[in-house]
DNA sequence: TTAGATGCAAAGTGTTTGCAGCCTG
DNA sequence: CAGGCTGCAAACACTTTGCATCTAA
């Protein structure tokens, strides 16, 4: 069952990108499977890395279009959370990104009640996508903190 | 009661900058003055180009210190809504922001409920800070988008 | 067959850093 | 007067672009 769960991945792939204009392409399936494997929201330069594995003559201008091929056709979200690179995330359901301060680490947050409904937009405005970010410190951090503290 | 609006703003400066370790200085009041003064979320070189203005002496280096101070000591939020520079906005009252995939341009927008309250975030996450952006088309975006379909 | 995609290298943005001199507390 | 801040310039990090070649549909 392995195989039919990647050529499930394959063919929405296809389709998805076809719906949009664009095609499916080796590495643009590639870079898909490289979010999918690992999803803790790489950089394009983390991504690049990882898909030269796999496709060792991939290019970052290429890596940079897959990424935006697959944002363009709905299967993978940007992130922005710092002054530093874009993050991507294959996870398209409704949910929200924590991102540690210390760390500059990203987690995955459940929105139990969706902020969408709530925003009432003024008249006119078309909203296509909703991005909930918080900011603070993770576990792991906190607690050194309390140590550093000590120590000073 | 200008002048009192003024030095009221100088106070809070100062005795937030000094809260934090930070001082409050010509440039950081000044570009602070240049935030409060056009609410338009500019990014670091619009900033530096309108501070520019009323302190002609003024570097780059000095405005990108300046905002992380404000950011710092809590009287400034950055945004970060697409690839490109980072906004900077003083309005610290729970907010959302509206990004115009098209023309770029940053809405402030009313959250009617709180998101805050309703996000459980697992044992140990320490929050310090929300943030909500919708992504989509403004009005005047939207019309001319219909227009064009219509010419193609 | 051909519009669209790739890989390479070079150019653009946006941000940070190192340092000498200046200023605030 | 000391540590923090400024302004300058250079370095750095991230992203985009132009172009010849290749390929998916």
């Amino acid at each position: 069952m392995k195989a039919s769960g990647y050529s499930r991945v394959r063919y929405r792939l296809t389709e998805r990108l076809g719906a949009g204009g664009l095609r499916s392409t080796p590495q643009r399936e590639h870079v898909y499977n490289v979010l999918l494997e690992k999803r803790d929201h790489p950089t394009a330069e983390e991504v690049f890395i990882r898909a030269k594995r796999g496709l060792p003559d991939i290019s970052m201008a290429t890596v940079y279009n897959c990424l935006d091929a697959l944002v363009k056709c709905g299967l993978v979200r940007q992130v922005q959370l710092n002054r530093g690179a874009t993050r991507f995330c294959p996870n398209m359901r409704d949910h929200g990104h924590f991102y540690c301060k210390t760390c500059d680490t990203v987690y995955d947050v459940d929105l139990p009640e969706k902020p969408k409904p709530v925003i009432i937009l003024p008249q006119g405005f078309k909203a296509e996508h909703f991005d909930v970010a918080i900011r603070g410190t993770c576990p792991e951090c906190a607690k050194r903190k309390i140590k550093q503290e000590f120590v000073e």
